[in-house]
RNA sequence: GUGGUUGUAGCUCAGCUGGUUAGAGCGUCGGUUUGUGGUUCCGAAAGUCGCCGGUUCGAACCCGGUCUUCCACCCCA
C-alpha cells in the first residue's frame, strides 16, 4: 500500500540546516543556564490526564492531546456517555493519558515526587517538545520545543534577578536586541483593588493584556462590557500608566497592601539588575493562570515577533500534587520565535552550516585505498572529515563538498600517490597545495 | 472551538469568462569539461492540477464535502 508522505497537522520536519541552526540556539541559552548554576533533567512527554487537567485553565485543558488506552477500551467506557455520543463525557473512562502541554507542570510534579531525593533550592532546565491541540498559525504549531530554566524552592527574590540576568545575557549572545520587561501580579492585583473591581481580577487582565494589540480603545470596550463604570477605567487606566514605583506604592497606600508588597518586590529585583534595556511595565498582564508574583515578558526590538521569551514566579503549583508550599520562578525562551528572528535578521554565526572540515576526493582503486587510510589519521586528530564513498565523477564530488559547506578537497591521483603527499584545495579561495600529513593536519586543525 | 483564506512539477508561481497532448523560473539529472565545485551554453526527467463526489458534451477552472495552509477571534511559545 501506497501512501503519500504527509505530516500531521501543526508539525514539522527540520533539514540538516535546520538543526544546525536550532541546536546553535539551544547550545548559546544552554551555556547560559549552565554559567548560572542550572542542572539538566528530562522527564517523559507523556503524562496521566490527572497531572495535567485543571492546571492551564479551561480553555488549556481543551488544547491537551489525550492518548486512547491501549487494549479493547471501548468494553470499559461508560455506556451511557457512549450511548448520548458525548466526546466530552467519554474521554475519562477512555483515556488516561495525554501529550505534555508545558514543561512547568510536570516540573511540579517531578519536584513533589522526587523531593527527598533533590538539592533545594532546586536550579534545572529543560528542553523539549511540548504539544498542544491549537489551530496552528504562522509561529504557532501543535508541536513546538521548550526550552525552560526555574528555580523551585526559594522565595527569594535575588532568584529574579539571576534569570533576569539570564535573559539579558542570553540574548545578547544571540546577538538581538531585546527589551525585558517585568511586572508584578501583586502590582496588577493592588491596582485592581484600589479601583475596587478585584471580582473581576481575571478578566480585566486578558483585557489589560490586548492593550499592543487592540490599544486604548479597545480595552476600554473591553471593560465597558465587563460592566465597570467610565470612572473606574478611567482610574484603572492612569494606574496602569505609571511606571514609577515610588509614585505606584504611594498611590495604594492604605488602599492595598498587596500592592505596597509587589512595588517593593518590583524596585528591589530593579535595583539589583541596572541593565538599560530592562524596564518595569505596569500594564503587562501576560502569563498562565498559576503566576502569583513577578513576571515577565521579552520582546525583540527592530522585528514585530511579538514575544520570544516570558516567565513567572509561581506559588501553588507544588500544592496540587500534595506537595509542601513550594515557591517556584522560571522563564521560557520561545525558541521558535527566536529562530524566525535570527533567519529574518540572517544573525547566524557564518561557520553554522559546516560540519565536515575536509573531503577527500575518491578516485577509485588505490586513490581509495590511500585516502581511507588517511581518513583515519585525520579523525585519530579529530579532524571531522569524510571520504566520498562511491568513485563518481569529480564534478559530482566537488558539488557535494560545495553544498555542505565543506571548507577543503583533498585530491589523490596518481601523482600524490607516488609522492606520498597531499593536494589540499581550499573551496572558497581556490588555493591548492601540495602537503604532506603532517603539515596536512596542522593546516586543518 | 468560531469566521475567513489557500492548495497546479522537489521549491516559487503562471494558466484570460470551463474547450483538444497543463506552462515558466529555480532545483534535480545528463552533456559541454577522460584530475578540479560555485559562472555560461545545450538537453532530459518530473504533475490522475490536495482528496472524494456532483453539474456539464467537456472541469485545474463551477457546486458540495473533506483535509491542508495562512489570517482574525479565543488562547498562547
Amino acid at each position: 500500500m501506497k501512501v503519500k508522505p504527509r505530516l500531521v497537522k501543526g508539525t514539522r520536519d527540520f533539514l540538516p540546516e535546520q538543526v544546525n541552526k536550532r541546536k546553535y540556539i539551544l547550545n548559546t541559552i544552554q551555556t547560559v543556564f549552565k554559567k548560572f548554576g542550572f542542572q539538566e533533567i528530562e522527564t517523559p512527554a507523556i503524562e496521566l490526564l490527572e497531572t495535567l487537567t485543571g492546571k492551564y485553565g479551561e480553555e488549556g485543558d481543551k488544547l491537551l492531546f489525550k492518548i486512547l488506552n491501549s487494549g479493547d477500551f471501548l468494553s470499559k467506557a461508560d455506556d451511557q456517555h457512549l450511548q448520548e455520543k458525548d466526546s466530552k463525557a467519554i474521554t475519562a473512562s477512555i483515556s488516561e493519558k495525554g501529550l505534555r502541554y508545558d514543561l512547568t507542570v510536570p516540573l511540579a510534579r517531578y519536584v513533589v515526587q522526587h523531593q527527598n531525593e533533590l538539592n533545594f533550592p532546586f536550579k534545572r532546565f529543560h528542553i523539549g517538545p511540548v504539544w498542544r491541540a491549537d489551530r496552528p498559525q504562522k509561529g504557532r504549531y501543535r508541536e513546538f520545543f521548550q526550552c525552560d530554566a526555574d528555580i523551585i524552592g526559594s522565595t527569594s527574590l535575588l532568584n529574579e534577578t539571576e534569570l533576569t540576568l539570564i535573559l539579558a545575557e542570553a540574548f545578547e549572545a544571540l546577538g538581538l536586541s531585546v527589551k525585558i520587561q517585568l511586572n508584578n501580579r501583586k502590582i496588577l492585583e493592588g491596582i485592581i483593588e484600589t479601583v475596587g473591581v478585584s471580582e473581576q481580577y481575571k478578566e480585566i487582565l486578558i483585557a489589560i493584556d490586548k492593550m499592543d494589540k487592540i490599544g486604548e480603545e479597545g480595552v476600554t470596550n473591553e471593560l465597558q462590557n465587563l460592566q465597570l463604570t467610565a470612572e473606574q477605567i478611567t482610574e484603572l487606566f492612569a494606574l496602569f500608566s505609571i511606571t514609577d514605583l515610588h509614585a505606584l506604592a504611594n498611590s495604594f497606600k492604605d488602599k492595598s497592601a498587596i500592592g505596597e508588597e509587589g512595588c517593593e518586590e518590583m524596585t528591589s529585583i530593579l535595583n539589583k539588575c541596572s541593565k538599560k534595556n530592562v524596564v518595569f511595565a505596569p500594564a503587562l498582564a501576560r502569563g498562565l493562570d498559576y503566576y502569583t508574583g513577578t513576571i515577565w515578558e521579552v520582546v525583540v526590538n527592530d522585528v514585530a515577533m511579538g514575544t520570544i521569551a516570558a516567565g513567572g514566579r509561581y506559588d501553588n503549583l507544588t500544592e496540587m500534587f500534595g506537595g509542601q508550599n513550594m515557591s517556584g520562578v522560571g522563564i521560557s525562551f520561545g525558541i521558535e520565535r527566536i529562530y524566525d528572528v535570527l533567519e529574518e535578521l540572517n544573525q547566524w554565526p557564518a561557520d553554522i552550516t559546516t560540519s565536515t572540515k575536509v573531503l577527500i576526493i575518491n578516485f577509485g582503486n588505490e586513490g581509495e585505498n590511500v585516502g581511507w587510510q588517511l581518513l583515519q589519521s585525520l579523525r585519530n586528530s579529530n579532524i571531522p572529515s569524510e571520504l566520498f564513498p562511491d568513485d563518481a565523477k569529480l564534478k559530482k564530488q566537488m558539488s557535494y563538498a560545495d553544498k555542505k559547506n565543506i571548507p577543503y578537497v583533498i585530491f589523490i591521483g596518481e601523482e600524490e600517490i607516488k609522492t606520498g603527499k597531499y593536494s589540499l584545495k581550499a573551496m572558497t579561495t581556490g588555493e591548492q597545495n601540495v602537503l604532506g600529513l603532517e603539515e596536512l593536519i596542522e593546516v586543518l586543525k
